[in-house]
Parts: structure tokens; sequence; C-alpha cells
DNA sequence: GGGTATTTGTCCGTATGTATT
DNA sequence: AAATACATACGGACAAATACC
């Protein structure tokens, strides 16, 4: 073997641990045992340790121990649906379906210059003031996805004052726009990418502060029957417990199951 | 501060990075001169590296430095479209139209027993038989994806005896069973997750061997006129590389720059 | 190709701090 | 308070990869 020994003690513990020689939430041996098993320093039993954490098979926790890693039951959120129905609608039903509770916070709404990558979905130059709603989303009271819808700042002058309020609009913001501006939502674009977390993401999903645990992002624009972007919505999701269905066509249900599986 | 002082020499040298002082590509000080800059021994200043590393900004190169990391300019896939179509012709029919050139190997035919995931997917108890076509993936020569195919060991028996062929299909499987069987493929279900890359899929894509970069696993079952699953296509995708896209309703075009964004 | 300087990678030992039981 | 276990920090030595002459 040319590899590095602190490579083959890991992989000496990934084999344990894969073959379930070593279950999840069972503790390693201790950095002085397995220093003592392998003949090797403590600092290179750490570093074999450090790389089984980088592959998410262990976590370390000051004073206890190493322990295999416990993977969190996964939720599934289907993103396909009724193309007329708005997000909160439908991720809610989706919830209480799988007999789980939902909750989230009250909006928070500022008014805001449109970043970027909201300014091109809705086709605004850069820095137009849009309405910002932000919501922290629970699932059985453990965070599950932060969101952010933006809207033209123009829809609240225009008889759509509701947006600006704090409050959940009842009934969904979709069916609140049509009521007060007779906007339809025809459609959506779902655009889904990876990325790390940044320091707030991973505080409110309590993710380990180094960059381990990726976070989805959701980039939804909704488009009227004008074929105008009317809204868009932002949801983070962490990467570790959460999984997303999209079906087309004629689709029998119900979802599959959302078990572990290897390749 | 309480924050260690690795910690202080990463978040130094992070606001340097996001704050375009030290611009993608570039080399940052080497070890010795970070060792002199913030009085820290060797090993601290590795240790603020490796954490930047996590966080996916810079990369080390034995024997030249660390380097500011440069993102790879992103593909975004769109996974919804023709209910009837098969992947292959959506997927090669997709990159061509940005210009790029897919390629992949002829496919690699075997007889296995249906895996877990599998054999739930195809509604059959695990261990069935069950032919499996894998292709490797490319853009413009570099490694896109891998993606397995999954039919029913009976399909070639029934009359689909091209399945066994290490061929590609002309048209595509879907066409090929539609007039061989009589099966019309009438919807389709993606579900995707994130997980580290396995040993094979870290070498094809060229992923650092500790597990940094996530990929992308998409699970897509087909299903033909009576609701039975005709096929599932397991394809694997680098994080780092790649988007989804899923319309749904009336959408306009044209698919929106894959420009990079913050919040 | 060979040799040398530079730079990161591996491995060791030690000391001290911090979190948990 | 004491014991245990991981976290941080230092110092040193040699190996391996790369670039340059």
């Amino acid at each position: 073997m040319g590899s590095p020994m602190y490579r083959q003690i890991a992989e000496s513990l990934r084999e344990q641990i894969e073959s379930g020689k070593l279950k999840p939430g069972q503790q390693l041996p201790t950095e002085l045992e397995l220093r003592e098993e392998y003949n090797a320093s403590r600092n290179t039993v750490r570093d074999a340790i450090k790389w089984l954490m980088n592959l998410d098979l262990v976590e370390t926790r000051p004073g206890q121990g190493t322990f295999v890693v416990q993977k969190i039951a996964p939720f599934a959120t289907t993103l396909s649906g009724d193309p007329g129905s708005g997000d909160g609608v439908i991720y809610q039903s989706q919830v209480s379906k799988e007999g789980r509770t939902p909750s989230s916070t009250a909006p928070q709404v500022e008014i805001q210059n449109a970043m970027s990558a909201v300014a091109v979905e809705l086709r605004l130059s850069e820095g137009t003031q849009v309405v910002s709603r932000h919501e922290k989303r629970y699932i059985d009271g453990t965070p599950w996805s932060l969101q952010t819808s933006f809207y033209l700042r123009g829809f609240a002058a225009q008889g759509a004052e509701t947006l600006l309020f704090a409050d959940d609009i009842s009934g969904g913001a979709v069916k609140y726009l049509n009521e007060s501006l007779g906007l339809r939502q025809v459609g959506y674009r779902d655009w889904i990418t990876v990325r790390s977390p940044n320091a707030t993401e991973a505080e409110f999903f309590k993710l380990p502060a180094d960059g381990r645990v990726a976070v989805f992002e959701n980039f939804r624009t909704a488009f009227d029957q004008t074929g105008s972007p009317m809204r868009v919505t932002v949801t983070v999701f962490p990467t570790d417990r959460n999984q997303f269905i999209f079906e087309i066509g004629d689709v029998p249900g119900p979802q599959p199951s959302t078990e572990d599986h290897k390749s």
C-alpha cells in the first residue's frame, strides 16, 4: 500500500462502519485506544478521524468520544403540482399528509433592492425595489427550510397592500394576488442548485460550522397569464435531511419510501 | 474574540477572498509566509487552510501552493419534459441546444440482481434479475454524469432482445420498448437526493478524494400505460457543476442564465 | 535527464485548554 | 473536584510533488 497511514486507518474504520460492525450511533474506540491499536501517534489517528468526518461517517463530541453518524430520516418534497397553487399551501398540505406537523414563523417583511439573481428572474434591472417576505419553516419543531419570496414593489401600491403586512396571507399569496390584482399564476419554473451554507443558515439548521453539509437552494419563479414573472421564491433546505420529487405525466401514487440505498 | 487562532486566520483570509482582494485562481501566500504574517505555527496555519478547503474557498496543489477556487461553469439540466420521451434523447438535445458537445460511452450491459432501491421502484422483490445498462456521459469531453438504467429481465425474453446488446438503441429505449413490446411511457417520477460520492464516482468525476464535493443522485422511474413501472434510471451528477430545472404549467422561455448569486 | 529550490503532505512528540460525565 | 476525551497549538523531521535551471 502506498497510501499514507492515516488513510489506511480511516479505511479500516470505514470498512467496520459500512460492514455494520460499528453501528450508527455507536462509539468508536477513543483516540488513545486507536493509537495503540494501529501503532500510530495520536495526531495521525486524529487525521484519520477528520477524514471520516469529512465523509460524514463519524462525528466527534468533546468530552464524550467519536460516534458513527445517525442518518436523519429524510423528508421528501414534491415540487411538481398544480401550476396555479402557491408554495406555502402545497408544502403545508404535503407535510401534513405524511403525519408530520409543520409550523413557520410570521413573515419578516422588508422592502429591498433586488439582488442580482432575483432581478434576473423578475426581469428587473438590478437594484429595483422589491417586497421581500421571509419565513422560517419547521417540521415537528426541527428547522426545515428558510424561505424568502420577492414581489414587485409596485404590487403593493396597485392594491395588494397586504403584501406589506407581517402576517400570513390567509389562503396564500397566489390567491390574494388574483383577487386584488387579477394576476393568475399559470406556471412556474424551479431551479435547483447546491452550495455551502452561509453562517446564518448553518446556525439556523444547526449544521456543523465547517461547510460539510451543503444546502439546496431552490429558485421558484412564478408566471402570470401574460407570461410575466410575478414572484420569485427562494427556499433553502439542508441536503442531509431533504429530497425532492417531480412527477411528469401520469404517475401512480403513492410516493416511494425514502429508505437508504447504495449504488 | 473567543475563537481559536486558526479560525481567526481562516476568517481573515475568507474576508480577503470574498471582498475580491484575493481573486479566483490567485495564489495565497505560502504556509511559511502566512506563518510569519499571523505569528502562528505552520500547523496552525495549515488548520486554517483546511477549514477554508472544507468551505470550498481554496484548494491546495502539492509543490505549487494554495489557490482561491475557480467555480466551474454550471450546466443546467431540465428534468421536466415530454412524459413520453426517453432520458437519453432529452439530455442530448438539451446539451446540443446550449452549444456544448455531448458524448457517451457504449452502454455496459449486465444482468444483475436488483438492489434494494431499484427493486422498490420497479415493485420487485429484492434480488429479482434485471437488465442494467450503464453509460458514462461527457460534455465537451469532461465527465458529466454516470447513468444506469434498469429493466425487467423478462423484457428481453419477451421480444426486446436488443436490451441485452451493448450498443446504443437508436431512437431511444422508450421508442424501442414501444415498438417491440407495446409499452408506452406515459409519465415518470424523478427523485433527487444528495450524498457523498463513492470511490468510483470520485475518480470518474475527478472529485477530491475526501468527500468535499457531493453528488446528486436522480432516480427516474418511468411508468407505462397500465401504471406499472417499466424502467428505473439512476443518474449521478457532481453538485459542483450541475443544476436542475423543472417547469410546471405555462412557462415562457428561455431558461435563465446560470450566473452565480448569493443570498 | 538531472539537480536543486520551493511548497505542500505526512508523522511524530508534547503541552495545555475545554467540554462532559 | 476529579477523570476522561476531544480541541488547539507548538515544534521538528522527512517525504512527495512541482517548477526551474
